[in-house]
DNA sequence: CGTGGATGATACTTTATCGTATCATTTCAT
DNA sequence: ATGAAATGATACGATAAAGTATCATCCACG
């Protein structure tokens, strides 16, 4: 039983700091009808658990992101294909917008600049391949992505969208825009 | 003095805030050079602190708003100078980010709500002039430009984009999207 | 069966921070 | 110049939450 706790005390972690970062142990081991003891018998401290939980969503990013890239053969589609998976990975890591005191730990905060400089990269090989616009900066395409990702996640979240919707409606926004052209869209 | 001092604090506990969420009052006085128990004398409680610096942000952004609202002739044009203003204000409401125990203020949370629904009606207002695609839901313009506009005060926060530039790129991004398409633009 | 590991409940200590009170000092207006 | 108001420093009490320790219970597995 003990993987099924551990598993189950992330998975409350998860929906307690999103609805307060600043959520309790107590708090969270309640959410996961667990006693407060045996939350620190599988982490050890509360900032052991929200690092666990944070690795956790790290790697199932990572794990997303490589699977789409397998599947692009352009950069184009595989900036595309990214953005797709990480807004379906969206849930796993959408506490991570609030949990300001994770950055302080070196590990996660390097994982964090590493994934967006991945992003950075693709981004960089797709305008190589001509698919970007070329008047606007990269740190502008990165941070644009960055927050439509965001914005996606949490109105799925909120369920204002579907998830295969936001993940269309993502990348749709990026390549098109919003306003009303009366011209074929890619 | 008093009124001098009562802003620096304020300041100092956007910057102080928006480095570390869970910012103590004595972070925020240290940062404010002035001792803890002028913040206690200014604003009676942490919260209470919390609580004008939300509202002043909130404060000033609906008066940028209502000044861009009234030098736009179309829905579609008063969208676009908003979104430039609120940008150009994003300094001042960015801690609110990350802050999410002001949320829980009855007061905060519905001038928030508030907020949205007029950007929402800007939204409504600007399809109906036909400036706005048809087949994307109008929760998902409103979301887009929500996280663009964060996106973009982030960047100027970190020092990767200019003011102006910023505000230049969120509009054109919503309005053309970011793919190279070699066409003019609006 | 029955044994060992995992769990829940509970009590306790420790620590950080809030908020209050006090008093000397500085600053400002008149 | 002088008195009132604002400030800084400091000490104090209260509280909430982290983390530790202990013990009884329960469940899986041999």
């Amino acid at each position: 039983m003990a993987l099924a706790t551990r598993e189950r005390i992330l998975e409350a972690a998860g929906t307690a700091l999103l609805r307060n970062p600043n959520a309790t142990v107590d708090q969270i081991a309640t959410e996961a009808r667990v006693g407060r003891a045996t939350v620190f018998r599988h982490f050890g401290s509360r900032a052991g658990l929200l690092r666990a939980l944070a690795l956790r969503a790290i790697a199932e990013t990572d794990r997303v992101t490589r699977q789409a890239m397998a599947h692009a053969c352009t950069a184009t589609d595989a900036l595309r294909l990214v953005t797709r998976a990480v807004v379906g990975a969206g849930e796993l890591f959408r506490f991570l917008g609030s949990a300001a005191e994770l950055y302080d730990e070196p590990e996660i905060a390097e994982a964090y600049r590493r994934q967006i400089s991945e992003l950075a990269d693709l981004v960089g090989a797709a305008r190589r391949e001509g698919s970007i616009r070329p008047d606007v900066p990269t740190a502008w395409v990165v941070a644009s992505i960055d927050g439509l990702i965001w914005a996606a996640c949490r109105a799925v979240g909120d369920g204002e969208l579907g998830v295969v919707q936001a993940q269309d409606l993502v990348w749709d926004t990026i390549a098109n825009g919003l306003s009303n052209r009366m011209e074929e869209r890619v």
